[in-house]
DNA sequence: GCCAACGTTGGC
DNA sequence: GCCAACGTTGGC
């Protein structure tokens, strides 16, 4: 099992707003940047954990936990002329943007903010930090378990 | 293939 | 609202 990051901004799809959805569940569409499509493409695997980013925000931080429930999925906002999302150049027999779909599992007790992550050495590693404008990151067992620590305390 | 112009992301 | 980072576009 592998771990991640996915951006959003709360404003326009919260944790929150997941939670609220059809069986907790949606597929991660608008993703229009080559590095982030080839991890959803190429590397997400079904039951992968998921931290949900809040960013672009008053406080931008992780803020609650998903799992991937289906991959491969072509991006269906690609193909609708009226989506701010939609691409001429995506062709539905192939594809340009392929996407997964994530299920809310459990809000964090409280946020994990960026603040937090930059203030320990352990997680100074982590894309987050260390690519701007990517929002959709692998995050490694370290981690991931150092992160979780923050909510058993 | 280079690179200037431009657009977007996202923290502050 | 500002601006740094950085991906994309398009002329040459």
């Amino acid at each position: 099992m592998k771990y991640w990051l996915l951006k959003s901004e709360p404003d326009a799809f919260s944790y929150f707003d997941l939670e609220s959805a059809p069986q907790m569940r949606t597929v991660w569409d608008g993703v229009r940047n080559y590095q982030a499509r080839n991890w959803l493409r190429d590397h997400c695997d079904v039951g992968d954990k998921v931290f949900f980013y809040h960013s672009s925000c008053k406080t931008p931080g992780i803020v609650g936990i998903c799992r991937i429930t289906r991959t491969g999925i072509a991006d269906p906002s690609a193909f609708d002329p009226t989506s701010p999302y939609f691409d001429a150049r995506s062709n539905p027999d192939d594809p340009r943007w392929i996407t997964i779909e994530v299920q809310a599992e459990q809000a964090l007790p409280q946020i994990v903010t960026l603040a937090t992550i930059k203030s320990l050495p352990e997680l100074h590693n982590m894309a987050l930090l260390k690519q701007s404008r990517l929002s959709v990151q692998p995050v490694t067992k370290a981690e991931w378990q150092r992160i979780m620590m923050l909510n058993n305390q």
